[in-house]
DNA sequence: TTACTTAAACGCATATTGCATATATGTCAA
DNA sequence: TTGACATATATGCAATATGCGTTTAAGTAA
């Protein structure tokens, strides 16, 4: 904006009621169903409801590094595939106050997956209900281990929708399925991955051939180990692919 | 977030140094270029720079109302393709004080484009430069219509070069296309734009069987105008495609 | 050694894309 | 009225990508 406009409409006693958060959706896959973390709110509003983790952003802190330091806060986790989704600002979202939240997508392998459960007790894994027709879908829901459906507290069930969408969208352009696998993985758990999120079967044969032709695997000549029956070879995730 | 952490964390003297602003890109084509429209810094910092048009959210409006009324306000357009592109917030992008800026992408067809001009005489259609290269290439430079480099205040170049980003990737699997299209347009008129914002040439044949097969577009069974050769057969967007 | 299970390779029909060429349809000037 | 011209639109075909069933390979376990 301009200086004039800054000027004219900058009144310091025009913001304390505003604020800005993240809000991260911590995605992993737990029996090849796509899972997010959340904590059960233990106070009004929304009490008793299922959200997803967050904070303020710091005075001096950058959006991804608030990201991370709650990541490594709320879940112990170092490292993960953090992208930011979207912000979310409707004025009354939160009826506490005004709050801008930009979500950030955090993809968890499996070694970060079970870390963060492991550190933070109260973080509970809910599978993720996503139907395939409504685009947008706030069609989704959420589940715990025994089936039964969890309320998500303020517009987080819009933000997961929101990040399932982003996921789908990107699944078969951008490398992001490598984000929830180790850094060895068969082409039967690439594939497991690709159907937990956009959610429907895909070819065998034609799925291989894709993978390879992105350029995005290299075999590692070695195979798996401890099944009953013959083992598959092991890939690595070319770090240097086309973009995004 | 939990109630705890709001709790523990809120301090309403903590916030009065950040303020929460939305800014434009207000994109069109000039001459089969894609074109953004630009305003002139008249004070520090960065006087003389040309910068996006933004603005202050209220206090009680959506983020999307806050980069309508901004639409309208400072380039007198009602209506135009308006989505949300990336947030911006580090903490140094503003010298005077914490801005996160949401910056919204609004597509202008040749009707909102050429209006806003008239409306404010201020906007200047500065030509983008996107080199094809580079995938989040903040090598994007603009220029006037005499070919000079403008220089672009605060991290607006850095904006721009993410519209510009998203909007190539969209370009094949949305129909956001249409959006810098009037309601009827030739097959050569939407070719041209998509190699505008590609930045390569297409394949004639082949981009209409796509765009036909895609099922956006119907033919309307008139005909152009005002050529000194064969007129070519006018579409309309078909409005109910698959979506985003 | 053989049954069994899954991996990986193969073959082929079909759909998509790139590209060159041919035909159609308008304007305009002689 | 006619023919040159410029562009639109249609067609044909090779190359590539995709879907999918079938076959072969490679391990475990009885």
């Amino acid at each position: 904006m301009t200086q004039d406009d800054f000027l004219a409409s900058y009144d310091p006693s025009a913001f304390p009621q505003l604020a800005v958060t993240v809000d991260l959706i911590l995605l992993g896959l737990r029996n090849q169903a796509p899972t997010v973390l959340v904590l059960q709110r233990n106070a009004q509003p929304f009490e008793g409801f299922w959200a997803l983790p967050g904070g303020f952003v710091g005075e001096r802190e950058t959006l991804e590094a608030a990201a991370l330091r709650v990541m490594q806060d709320k879940a112990g986790i170092e490292t993960a595939h953090l992208e930011q989704l979207y912000t979310f600002g409707t004025p009354d979202r939160d009826p506490r106050m005004r709050i801008v939240s930009v979500a950030y997508l955090a993809l968890l392998n499996e070694a970060a997956f079970t870390a963060a459960l492991r550190q933070n007790k109260a973080l509970l894994p809910a599978r993720i209900e996503a139907p395939l027709s409504h685009e947008d879908a706030v069609a989704i829901s959420v589940r715990n281990e025994d089936d039964e459906v969890l309320q998500l507290a303020f517009d987080h069930a819009e933000i997961l929708a929101t990040a399932i969408h982003r996921l789908r969208g990107k699944l078969d352009y951008s490398p992001v399925g490598f984000a929830l696998l180790p850094e060895q993985f068969t082409l039967r758990q690439l594939q497991d991955v690709h159907e937990a999120i956009s959610g429907r079967a895909l070819n065998k044969p034609a799925f291989r051939r894709r993978m390879q032709d992105k350029g995005w695997i290299s075999p590692t000549g070695t195979r798996e180990e401890g099944t009953s029956f013959r083992p598959a070879e092991l890939f690595l995730f070319n770090d240097r692919p086309q973009g995004d």
